[in-house]
Parts: C-alpha cells; structure tokens; sequence
DNA sequence: CCAGTCGCTGCAAACGATTGCGGCAGACCG
DNA sequence: CGGTCTGCCGCAATCGTTTGCAGCGACTGG
C-alpha cells in the first residue's frame, strides 16, 4: 500500500501541525500493516492477534510474536478507522446544561467513571443552557457518530430533539431530568419528593404563609419541585405566594430579582421560603438582607440541590441534597447495558432526596 | 457499492442498538452516493459541491441542486470517514485534573466558546489529578486521533509523557499551570506574583508571624505561590513556618490537617495565614474553631481561587482571584492559530491575579 | 488411501469521504 | 478549421481496520 514503512499525514506533509521546531515534523503512525511487514505476516493476522475477541483464531507463538512485534512499535489502534469500518466509534456523548454546576461535575464524575470501565469515551458537551445550542449540538455528534446519548439539560420544548436521536436507532437516556411525552429510560431525582420535603420541613416549623421562587418554567425537574411544595402546602391548608424565574437558568441573580418583587409587593412577608435552587436562595437572602431582614429570625429559607460549602454560608443553608453521583453511575451502567445487550427493557428509576436541616430555617 | 439504497449498520443489522420497539431499529444512514444518485451525479461531485472549500469547482446549479437535495435527504458528513481520510478529527483534548473545581468550569466554557467558533470540538476528559489515569488518557487520545492537546492537568514528573505527545507531532498547549524543562507554548496564572500579593497584604496588615499551608508539592503553580509569598516575607523580615500537604489536591480535608498539625505544634499561633487554596483555607478554619479561635481576630487568613459564594462565607475570605475564562480563550485562540497556520512561533503569557479583600484578614 | 475435518492464515472487499488526474465538451484564438 | 484553454465532472485510489471466505497443510477415521 504505501510505499514507505511509515504512513505521513496530509497535513504533515504540507509541513503543518507541529509547534516546535525540533523535527521536520513527520507525523508518523503505526499500522497493521507496519506492525505485520516487521512480524512477517498478513495485516489481517495482525489485526485478529491483537483483538481479544478474535485472539484465539491465531495460533499461541504467533500471536504473541505479533504481540511483542506491535508492542515493540508502538503500535496503537486507530480508533478512527476501527469506528468507520465497525460502525462503533465507543463514544458516548454525555450534553450537560452548565459545566458550572458543581452538582454536575459529580454527576459526570459517576457517569465517566462508569462508561471508561466499559471502555467507553465520554463526550462531554455543555449547551449552556440554550435550546439553540443543543440543536447545534446533536447534529455535530450524530455526524461523529458517537454511539449513545445522555442527556441531562433536556427541556420541555425538547421533545423533538430527542425523538430525531431516537429515530437513528441511537440509544438515549435521560439522566436528572426527564421530558414528558416521550418514553425514554430517565434517571431522575423525585423531585416531588423534594419539592414536598422542603414544604413539610416549614410546615413543621409552623410556618403557615409561605413562597417560592420557582427556576425556569421549561425544567420538568422544577416544575415538579413547585408540584410537590404546593400540593403539601394546600393540603395543609397553609398560604402560598409564587414567584416565577424567566432566565433560562437558576441564578443569584434571578433570586435577588424575584426576593426584591417579593418584597415590594404590599402582602405580608411569608415566614417560610423555598427557592428552587441554591444559587436562587443566596440572591434572595441578599435582597432580604439590604432591607435589613435577617434570615433565620424574619424568614426561614430552604434551598435545592446543597451545593458545595453551603454549611460554611451566612447562615447555613437548610437544602435538599441530590445523590448525583450514583444516579451518573447508575445511567452509565444502564447505558452500558443497553449497547451490549439490545433485548433487555431498560427501566427508569427514581432516586429519593434528602433534606439538610442547617440553621436558615427555624 | 451498496446493494440498496440505504446503508445498515452492521450492529443494527444484528438487532442490536436501539432502545425502543416502534421500529425494527434499522439505523440508517445517508452516504454521498445516496445523494449523489438521487442528484444524478458522481459522488465525488456531492463531496466537492459541499465542501465550502471546494464548492466553486463546481457548476453553481449543479452545487445548488445538490445542495438542496442534500438537504431534503437529510444528508450529514460523516466525521469519522472524514477523519480517516483526511487525518484530522476536529477534536481537541482537553484535559483537566478535576471538573469539580469550580475555576475548572470557567476554564472550560472559554476554552469550548473558542474552539466551537473555529469548528472544532473539545473532547473534554478528567484525570482526578492522578498522574497514572493521565498516562491512560493521553494513550486513548492518541489513539483517537485528537488534532491537539490542551493539557491543565500537568504536573512536574509528567514531562515524558508531554515530549511524547510533542514527537507524534501534534500541538500541544498548558494551560493554568506549566511543567518546566519542556519547552511548550503556556498560559499559566502568574503565581509568584499571586503568592507575593499574598504577603503583601499580610504585611500591610501588620503580621509578622505568618504561615503558608501547601498544595501538593508536584504542581508547579503551587510551588510558585509558595516562591513568591516565602520570598516577599523573607524580605520585609518577617518569620514564617511552612506546612505541606501530602495529597494529590487541596483539600478540606487536607486543609483541617494542617491546621491541626500546625496548631498542635508549641510555637506560637501565626497571626497570618495563606493557603494554597480556598478550599485548604476552609479546612483550616474549620479546625480553628473547634480549638475556639475565630478568624479576622485571632488571625487572618488569605485563600486562592477565590471560589465561587465564598464571599457569602464565614467569614468571607480574602482571596486571590484568577482570570480563568479569558485565560481559556486565549488558550484556545492560539491553539487554533498553532493547528491552521504552522509558521507563527506560539507565545506563552502570564496573566496576572488580583487579591480579593474580604473579612477574613484585617 | 481418500474424504472429511480442523486450525491457521492470506485475500480482498468493504466502511464513507477526499482528491489527483484525466476526459470531454464548448469557447476562443489565430 | 485546427489547436489550445477553461470549466466542469467522473474515475479510481486511498486513509487503516475489520471480517467473510477460501486455501492449505496436517490429521483422523473408515
């Protein structure tokens, strides 16, 4: 084939991609075909010694003179040729909405850990919360044909998306949040549950006007924090005011927005808050505190998600902690199972929150 | 070539790959050939009349016919064919020592923003600052056949491994911290001076009895600090004590370690503190408190990172603040200048931290 | 001794896109 | 009218790996 021993890039040969200046800058890669010429065999031979799959079709001393050869030279798979021919590329892409999120990094830390123990790359990709983007997105790694989908930024409106991944036979998993109106295998948090743990928590501390600061109305995960809380709330028979976020995404700064219409509007303080997410409390308790409201004694607050270091804030936050990196773990496991093995049914599962009383409610 | 008109993946035509029932999970795929049958041409014209680069080498109503029929097929390239063809993936490597630091986040988004405008995709991967996990990587990344490195995981024995990036020819770029005895284009936080701003606030403060708790010893950037604020003290004469941590990353954990060590020694209490991390700073007050000391009065304390709601701490530390997005995207830029244009000699630079002034130090 | 089997290896066709080369019109010039 | 040039397009090789198929010894059973 070639006509050398080495095969040079393109791009290499135009002089191009090396930074240094030590070396006329050849980039040269290894083949089967190198790998076989010094070991005296077919390229094919090589290409089945050195698959554990197909090893044994080689006889025991070949295969380990291969081996060694292979070793010798540094050969390395190219998973780039492997991906075109086997139609497998052994990615899989992992879209977050905000890499910021620290509660993110752990989910990723589960679901990486879990997918390169199956020898799988995850892609990771950040729509920044932005509908447009994860469009975009998509259709870059459906052209890199990466092998599977998990999805955790998926909104309300994202449905169509999802059913077009669906439609390439890819398999998709929802991790975090789930999309009403289409069946995928979802990993989630109960968030009823949390939204209605946050609520029975001030109802026990007899707090009976209560808010809540809702985050993005297009975030199925919020929608049913608000679900849960209100539906306790009533049923106790206690009253409710709710703000509604209009950002894409929970901030300080939405909280600091909507505390401030809170407090402008000529109703009652409410004695118990609840804010959809941590960042949303700590705009809120600003706002409260430049009209001199101090938080445990004028109000009580609970946040969602117990961000890092939140026991350390001014006050503590009381919030509702999520086991992010067992549910990443669990959804890579699930994806894992679900590209080896088709017929399995893959199930969704929920996983139960818990509640952090720290000393912003009382 | 093909027998029909639509390609069948070869695990898709075993059944596998598809998570739902509603179709038998034929995954297609649009090629050139199909559109170029269906365009009544030769493929090679759909490749060409598709490319931007090499558009005009065709008639511009064919181009526009095929285009369109593109278009309506739902035709999209396909990245892994063309990687292998050309020998450039569009993918860079970025990695990180942990995604869980917040600084990491930053990073990121002004990396991806970068290279996302220049058509290529991060391939964003997470050593959990274990040097023996980044030998596995930048092996498997080979192996991909990414087109450049964006190392921000470096630490001071991971040379070899950079020098053998560096001889298969493909650019590589530091990024936060630089690994010295290789010559790479850089782009690190200036920590001598962070370290130096450090003392110098200190001083200014009045102390005179300081102490500086570590990072780990194989991070370069560390070690800066520790230059730049060890020689500042020593030059206005002042006497400090020096402890180090022993774990791979700053931790709370660590932080709460080195306090108690330190305050378990018999020498008097410094009065000034400076941790090589915000984190290590938290620890560290933490084990304060349990012995009844509390931070602006029985001693100061200055961080690094400055992390995000660390001003909502307490106390609110002072700390020093990096510039991580900007230096992301600058990062990026020339990665994408090295990767089109070979000639242009890349250029480190250093950017300057600023010290934050909170209530922990006075 | 021959047919059948088995273990191993080579052959060559893919996978889908890119690209140098050459062909074929039609235009244009002398 | 012959020759050259230009614009456009098709042909086919190529990137590196995988894999069905066939060949080829050696061995076994009858």
């Amino acid at each position: 084939m070639g006509s050398g021993g080495k095969t040079v890039w393109p791009h290499a040969a135009q002089g191009r991609g090396v930074s240094g200046r030590e070396r006329p800058g050849e980039r040269t890669i290894v083949t089967l075909e190198d790998v076989a010429r010094a070991a005296g065999v077919h390229y094919s031979t090589v290409s089945r010694a050195l698959d554990p799959d197909t090893a044994r079709q080689v006889n025991v001393v070949t295969r380990k003179r291969v081996a060694a050869v292979a070793k010798r030279m540094g050969y390395q798979k190219d998973m780039v040729a492997s991906g075109l021919k086997r139609g497998r590329t052994h990615t899989v892409a992992v879209v977050v909405g905000d890499l910021g999120n620290p509660n993110t990094a752990r989910l990723l830390r589960g679901i990486s850990n879990r997918l390169e123990a199956a020898g799988l790359m995850p892609l990771i990709v950040e729509t920044q919360n932005d509908p447009a983007r994860l469009e975009r997105i998509v259709s870059h790694l459906l052209s890199r044909r990466v092998d599977a989908f998990i999805l955790t930024a998926a909104r309300l409106g994202d449905g169509p998306k999802l059913r077009r991944i669906h439609r390439h036979g890819i398999p998709v998993v929802l991790a975090v949040q789930s999309v009403p109106g289409i069946r995928l295998p979802a990993f989630t948090n109960d968030d009823i549950l949390g939204g209605s743990l946050a609520a029975q928590h001030l109802l026990a501390l007899g707090h009976r006007r209560v808010a809540q600061l809702r985050g993005p109305a297009d975030i199925y995960s919020c929608l049913q924090r608000a679900q849960g809380f209100s539906q306790t709330i009533a049923a106790a028979g206690a009253t409710e005011v709710v703000l509604q976020s209009t950002a894409p995404m929970g901030t300080a700064e939405e909280g600091y927005r909507l505390m401030t219409e809170l407090l402008d509007s000529k109703r009652p303080l409410p004695t118990g808050i609840f804010a959809h997410h941590d960042l949303i409390a700590f705009g809120a308790l600003s706002a409260a505190e430049e009209r001199g409201l101090v938080c445990p004694r004028d109000f009580s607050m609970v946040g969602y998600n117990d961000l890092p270091n939140v026991e350390r804030m001014v006050p503590p936050l009381t919030s509702i902690r999520l086991p992010r990196e067992e549910l990443g773990g669990l959804a890579a496991e699930v994806m894992v199972k679900m590209l080896s093995s088709a017929d399995r049914p893959p199930a969704s599962r929920k996983f139960a929150p818990t509640l952090m009383v720290r000393q912003s409610t009382g």
